[in-house]
DNA sequence: TAATTAATAGGTCAAATGTCCTAATGCGTC
DNA sequence: GACGCATTAGGACATTTGACCTATTAATTA
């Protein structure tokens, strides 16, 4: 079926553009032109804006989740958080020009109080539920929802900063920091008041 | 004259609903409904958009300008960092509607591509250089930037999420924990590898 | 091959938006 | 009181947007 294909090629130009412009500033015409159809076709698969951005979100959730499984497969648990930290220097440049995908469009949804912000919520709770699981396999107990949030939560300043300032030194600092945050909760013993500054 | 009067209405109103809707879902009628004047007469006033949004992210700095200086003759430089923290606990309900006011909007011009955005970074940037300055008077030296950043970042993700996931005492853990960091970093000796954790 | 369904193209429509203009009104000065 | 400037009102306009419809083509099935 044709129909798959261009449903899918619309779901993943539209994914990118939200990204890049943002929910709003992203029209039917825009994406119709990035996947080079009519708007006609794209109604046809389509038939509201909101449509489409429950498609993208549902995608954004299933592509987190495949990353994630995967290092679950290849990593142990504290690895894994690793790599977590890490996204921020694979997507360095991704994230200085565009912010952070999932923070971002949740923060746009919530302004305009768009009835699909609790569905963008779960990306964020998609990596919250994961950092928690791995910090309680790390044997956090009822602190690894705390230290999960606290992650997301540098994640999360750090891509806008990042964005804001465009300085790679800051990102590849505060991820290290990051590092040293991790190590300093995973084996108290060790830790350093000063991990990195 | 009823000029600056007018005028300061406009710019009060369009920085509230820029805060609350974002910046391009705020329209010209939006603002002048809010200050229940004619479109005609918010033409005489401010010609384009960017105009407004100029006026807007000059009040923004001006305002914050005003604050930072209030606490400057009243308290010590701890104490100043510690005011700032505690702007996420006094401002809480807000932040938690609508994120942070200097964040959102910094992003939001990022995603446009918009002419105005390295001034929105000024509003990030009087914070930051402030945050500098009293770091340099409690003697940090060369850190006193990284500690800014540092400090900056942990509130933007902290506002991120908090607008997320609607979570009080994600934000008062958070703002204890950055105290604590706070005392580690002046003072290394007491540190606690895990301030609040 | 004929019939039926899936998919695409392109045009239309009302509403909203940023921008601009002109006429009217207020208001201080001579 | 009359003049001139500052301010305000409200409408006009082109463009864009999300949404919708119908006609046409491609694909599948009988």
């Amino acid at each position: 079926m044709k129909n798959r294909k261009t449903r899918e090629a619309i779901v993943s130009a539209a994914d990118t553009l939200f990204y890049e412009r943002g929910f709003e500033a992203t029209s039917f015409a825009d994406i119709a032109a990035a996947v080079e159809i009519s708007r006609g076709n794209f109604y046809y698969h389509f038939k509201t804006k909101d449509e489409i951005l429950s498609a993208v979100i549902a995608k954004r959730i299933e592509d987190r989740r495949a990353m994630l499984a995967k290092w679950g497969e290849a990593l142990a648990p504290r690895d894994r958080i690793l790599r977590f930290i890490e996204i921020l220097i694979t997507n360095q440049s991704k994230i200085m020009t565009f912010g952070c995908p999932v923070g971002t469009l949740a923060t746009e949804l919530s302004k305009l109080a768009h009835p699909a912000q609790p569905d963008a919520n779960q990306i964020f709770s998609v990596f919250r539920d994961w950092l928690r699981l791995q910090f309680e396999e790390l044997g956090c107990g009822g602190r690894s929802d705390d230290l999960a949030m606290h992650l997301l939560m540098r994640s999360q300043g750090i891509a806008t900063l990042a964005a804001a300032y465009k300085d790679e030194a800051f990102i590849r600092r505060e991820a290290a920091d990051m590092t040293g945050w991790l190590q300093s909760q995973l084996d108290p013993s060790k830790a350093s008041p000063r991990p990195s500054h």
